[in-house]
DNA sequence: AGCACGCCGACT
DNA sequence: GTCGGCGTGCTC
């Protein structure tokens, strides 16, 4: 017997699958989609390569075998082999590098440094209940002798380690008790399902019948709820029934530990059946919650981007819980989006998708209206939870009441509900320019000297970063241009609005939530989990606190600055900025008491501003609908980003050019090529980088020029192409 | 990707 | 006459 492998390397020219011979000892146990090593190459070169067919052909006539397999439990199935492929064919990567994301090398056995299965130490007794109970009343020696018998009586098997070991020893030297070890998963849940689910009403009833009465076909349904209008609930449900059935169920969510109540939420109601995928688990959790899904040991998958390529069998429904989050399209190759991969294992399996947003995206939605989709509406919040009031402060006016951060209206709403001890949540998005470095003088912002963007500053360290290649400095005390002037943080960082909230209001307990207070693994639950227990009044943060947290005592929702995510030069920054603020007003008042939503900005008369005051998504969708279709962005076109990326610059604009000529000579005159420009951020670790944006709207052509094209640049060692198929950002 | 092979200029 | 530069081509 032969096997086709497809060997870990992820170039193009070696795409391609190269037969070895099975030897003997493998034939019983090899299987196709197992990882294996293989020799290659001159010398005694070993390499990993995924098996991907087994035949008996053996028209090549001197073949190598396989050394070995790397792991007999980690194997990409059918649906997974084939769902590469499709991944190869719409996002122009190598086939190689699509099974590598689905099953990634941080779940070789050899990576997983504690050991590979972990065991655990029970206690049992095989002794008669009532010889134990006779035990202890007459010849236990201490407390601890009689509390582990008694647990032993109650729960039968006990774990060992918790418990005083010597107390342990006796009992077992006299017989009474026996430990033994057995196999368990790293993360492991009590079994503490709750006995029943909680009642719809009716509208989330009316959804869930839909999806439940046709859960053999492959729909797509849009699941359009307001904050709080109970989605999470209806999901819950949804997984039950197809549980109920022996079927297993995906559900995605944003960013696992943003939406770690909602996991919590899962346990509780699943307990061991659920098993987590996402970046933040050790190597070795990652390796068990794999397994119990491949062994079905678990039918439930909560977990981020790539868990949508969990190998679950069965498979009964996918959930993509926050649809418009940008974090389902993946920004470095291949890049998927998780949605398009959700639909193909929904066609591939007949199973319904359920895509669930309060503001989902303008193409979700349009494809909803237009019946593509199954819209279903969630229109109440859920319980005696009721909307806040919105306002929107002129800053303009307050910069002249030498007001830079806090607004009057804002301030006396934090008095008013501090003094109610009522909470409150600021959200403060720096991106872009928060702690913007600029020269007092000249006015000069200090850029990388690697990339075309400006350093930030941070204050706890005192030196100057890139976010983009890690470049760091000391500050500067003089401006490197004019010599002059002073070098200063300007706007408002996260850390500056903590030191105003303290001089303003010396009484309130205030917590930072940003990149820089959440590195560490687990503190950003403990902040969040402060924060609900009302150990602080103000939660300041980043966008990561705008998302499906619920706060009871929150009634006070400030946003600093709009301005920031508005004046984004993307045809999607409308969209966004009223998708991030009816998020983080939406997480005041949901549960009854009266709230309310500050927004401050410069544009207080924009329109998706003034939207947003009136809470009304349908009416700013129309808009910026309208917008769109005169400028031919999505949903009415499709859009192809290319990158034209060199070490030299003159390199990059030739080439770029040339990609342009290439394009509009090949392409079908309907097309629209724009460019080539400089890309959004020229410069990246010194790379210069041109762009080239493709809309259009039936093509059937575009995916082979765009394959030939990419083939053109194989073998340039100067200049190489990114090209990404319906960007996010442009 | 990584390595051998091979053809050409430079140097003990 | 040999060492090492990198362009080309192959890997089951």
């Amino acid at each position: 017997m032969y096997a086709k492998v497809l060997i870990e390397y992820k170039v193009k020219s070696l795409d391609r699958t190269f037969t070895y011979i099975i030897p003997p000892k493998l034939e019983n146990i090899l299987q196709k989609g197992m990882k294996v090593t293989v020799p290659f190459g001159n010398g005694d070169k070993t390499i990993n390569g995924f098996v991907v067919d087994i035949t008996n052909e053996d028209n090549f006539g001197n073949l190598k075998s396989i050394i070995s397999i790397e792991d007999e439990n980690l194997v990409l199935n059918e649906e997974l082999l084939k769902l590469g492929e499709y991944v190869r064919d719409t996002y122009l990567c190598t086939l190689i590098s699509a099974y590598q994301t689905m099953l990634p090398s941080s779940l070789k056995i050899k990576t997983i440094t504690s050991s590979y299965k972990k065991y655990e130490t029970y206690l049992i007794s095989e002794m008669q209940e009532s010889f134990l109970e006779d035990y202890i009343l007459n010849e236990a020696k201490n407390d601890m002798q009689k509390e582990i018998i008694q647990c032993i009586i109650k729960d039968k098997k006990i774990l060992k380690n918790k418990f005083n070991q010597s107390s342990v020893k006796t009992l077992i030297k006299k017989g009474i008790i026996k430990e033994y070890k057995e196999e368990v998963y790293r993360i492991n849940r009590e079994n503490q399902k709750k006995d029943n689910l909680l009642k719809l009403n009716e509208y989330q009833q009316k959804a869930y019948d839909e999806i439940i009465n046709n859960l053999n076909k492959s729909n797509t349904y849009l699941l359009h709820g307001i904050t709080g209008s109970g989605k999470t609930e209806v999901y819950m449900h949804l997984i039950e029934k197809v549980r109920s059935e022996g079927k297993t169920a995906i559900m995605l969510v944003p960013e696992i530990t943003l939406t770690a109540q909602i996991v919590n939420n899962f346990y509780d109601r699943f307990g061991s059946d659920v098993a987590i995928l996402h970046s933040a688990l050790s190597n070795g959790e990652k390796y068990d919650e794999y397994l119990k899904i491949l062994r079905g040991d678990a039918h439930i998958i909560v977990g981020t981007r790539s868990a949508i390529f969990a190998p679950s069998k069965n498979l009964g429904i996918i959930i993509i819980d926050e649809e418009h989050s940008e974090s389902y399209k993946q920004d470095n190759t291949p890049r998927y989006n998780a949605i398009d991969i959700a639909k193909w294992r929904s066609n591939y399996n007949s199973i319904p998708l359920v895509l669930g947003s309060a503001t989902p995206t303008y193409e979700t939605y349009a494809r909803a209206l237009k019946g593509v989709y199954n819209l279903l509406t969630l229109p109440k919040r859920i319980g005696d939870a009721n909307l806040p009031t919105v306002e929107v402060v002129d800053m303009s006016l307050e910069m002249k009441k030498r007001n830079t951060v806090l607004s009057d209206r804002l301030k006396e709403l934090i008095l008013e509900k501090l003094a109610k001890n009522e909470q409150i949540i600021l959200l403060l998005n720096r991106r872009g320019y928060g702690t913007l470095v600029t020269c007092d003088n000249c006015g000069n912002a200090i850029k990388c000297p690697n990339c075309d963007i400006t350093l930030t500053y941070h204050k706890t360290s005192n030196n100057l970063r890139c976010h983009y290649c890690g470049y760091n400095c000391k500050k500067p005390e003089k401006c490197p241009e004019c010599k002059e002037g002073n070098v200063r943080d300007l706007g408002t960082g996260t850390e500056k609005l903590e030191e105003e909230l303290n001089k303003l209001f010396p009484s309130a307990k205030v917590v930072r939530m940003d990149a820089d207070t959440t590195s560490k693994k687990g503190s950003h639950e403990k902040i969040i989990r402060d924060f609900k227990e009302e150990k602080y009044d103000i939660l300041l943060g980043t966008q990561m606190i705008s998302k499906g947290l619920d706060f009871p005592k929150v009634s006070l929702v400030g946003v600093i600055s709009a301005d920031s995510s508005l004046n984004i030069p993307d045809f999607r920054s409308g969209e966004r900025t009223f998708s991030l603020l009816s998020q983080v007003s939406g997480r005041a008042g949901r549960s009854g008491i009266e709230s309310n939503v500050v927004i401050q900005t410069f544009n207080p008369d924009n329109f998706t501003i003034m939207m947003i005051k009136q809470g009304t998504f349908l009416k700013n969708y129309q808009y910026e609908m309208a917008i769109r279709k005169k400028l031919k962005y999505p949903p009415y076109y499709f859009l192809v980003g290319i990158k034209i990326c060199s070490k030299e610059y003159e390199d990059a604009s030739k080439e770029a050019s040339k990609v342009y000529n290439y394009l509009k000579s090949n392409l079908s005159n309907e097309d629209i090529i724009l460019g080539p420009t400089t890309a959004g951020i020229f410069k990246i670790k010194s790379i210069y980088r041109f762009q080239i944006v493709i809309k259009y709207r039936f093509d059937d052509n575009l995916n082979n020029v765009l394959k030939e094209l990419d083939e053109m640049y194989i073998d340039n060692k100067s200049v190489y192409l990114e090209i990404d198929i319906n960007p996010y950002y442009i």
